[in-house]
DNA sequence: GATTGATTAGTCAATCTTGACTATAATGGA
DNA sequence: TCCATTATAGTCAAGATTGACTAATCAATC
């Protein structure tokens, strides 16, 4: 079975990796997903769950278990995961491991249109920037570190450094040059 | 007007940029897009081109300038930036200076679900994502080198190779690991 | 002048995504 | 006890996205 889009990708991947661990019907799904650890990392919208198990369960990856309910509360459908789930799962991972994102960043097209804009404003974008980038290293900092989780945000700081880095001396290099011409 | 997901920012901000210089029909939009060099930073399919072209017409920031053919071609509808697109335009690029995208990587979540895959699989995998990695630098080195063009490439780099950087680190723990356990 | 292949300009059905909304049940407080 | 609020479990219409496909023209070759 292909997979589309990136966003596809991602989707599919996060629902059996919680289906891989345990059967679970939609909603509970949306309530893990909503745990704010965890939304930060993987956001997927409400919608978004009940689409991919259709689809999911359409590919035969995953099955319905059982449609019960608790006391007099709405019915609820519980999916669990296939043998043939789990190697699609395990597949997916292996391509997450290995595949080197590709994601267009809107930075980029930032910097590509540069002129676009009045070269006065940069500085102070860039400095919101700077700010943003910090803000982001500073949750990372204090996120949950849990052994798991701990390697995901240290790949993540390592490459938000690296964000802050490039735009502080981008930043740099304007305040000089600012400075320079102004000041002779 | 509001943006909806990621996608949809980007694809309008890569129109929008387009069209800032010049009016442009759909099929040179599509053209110009699937030049090598922009292909690989802001992918854009074709059929998203007049989808997003006709959402921005309706939100009036682009507006059909004229249907014209050259010679017996297909006729072909011309559209033109207005005052309000340009507006939306620069809005959008300010946001996009400043903003520090969430991208949701599945290399995240291959690092939470580590375990899901046998741990001697995992030298293997992250050995191939150093290669990509590295091929990925190799491209960014290569790239085409206009002065726009630059600050994106220079940036890029600067991530992928704080990404190398984490992504060897990890690879060579375990080979210590896996050396000593082994040697004793 | 016929055939083949590339180019032009875009369409459209299938699929995916969103998030506001529904309908019922349990809970808490006055 | 009654009412308001929150929780449960999901639906669905509206919008976005994809990419294979169409239908015509032009260019080159046989």
């Amino acid at each position: 079975m292909e997979l589309g889009t990136a966003t596809q990708l991602i989707t599919r991947l996060i629902i059996l990796w919680l289906l891989s661990e345990r059967p679970l019907h939609g909603y509970r799904i949306k309530r893990i997903l909503a745990d704010v650890a965890l939304r930060h990392w993987f956001p997927i919208e409400t919608g978004s769950i009940y689409s991919v198990l259709k689809t999911l369960a359409a590919a035969g990856l995953v099955e319905t278990e059982i449609v019960e309910r608790e006391g007099q509360r709405p019915e609820r459908t519980q999916f669990r995961i296939t043998q043939a789930g789990r190697e699609h799962y395990r597949e997916l991972l292996r391509r997450a491991w290995t595949e080197v994102g590709r994601s267009s960043e809107s930075f980029h097209l930032a910097l590509a249109a540069r002129s676009d804009l009045d070269e006065s404003e940069i500085p102070e974008l860039l400095a919101i920037r700077v700010k943003s980038l910090r803000q982001r290293i500073s949750e990372l900092e204090m996120a949950s570190n849990s052994a798991p989780a701990l390697a995901m945000v240290e790949h993540s700081r390592a490459l938000t450094l690296a964000d802050l880095t490039w735009t502080e001396s981008e930043l740099e290099k304007l305040n000089n040059r600012g400075a320079t011409t102004s000041d002779i």
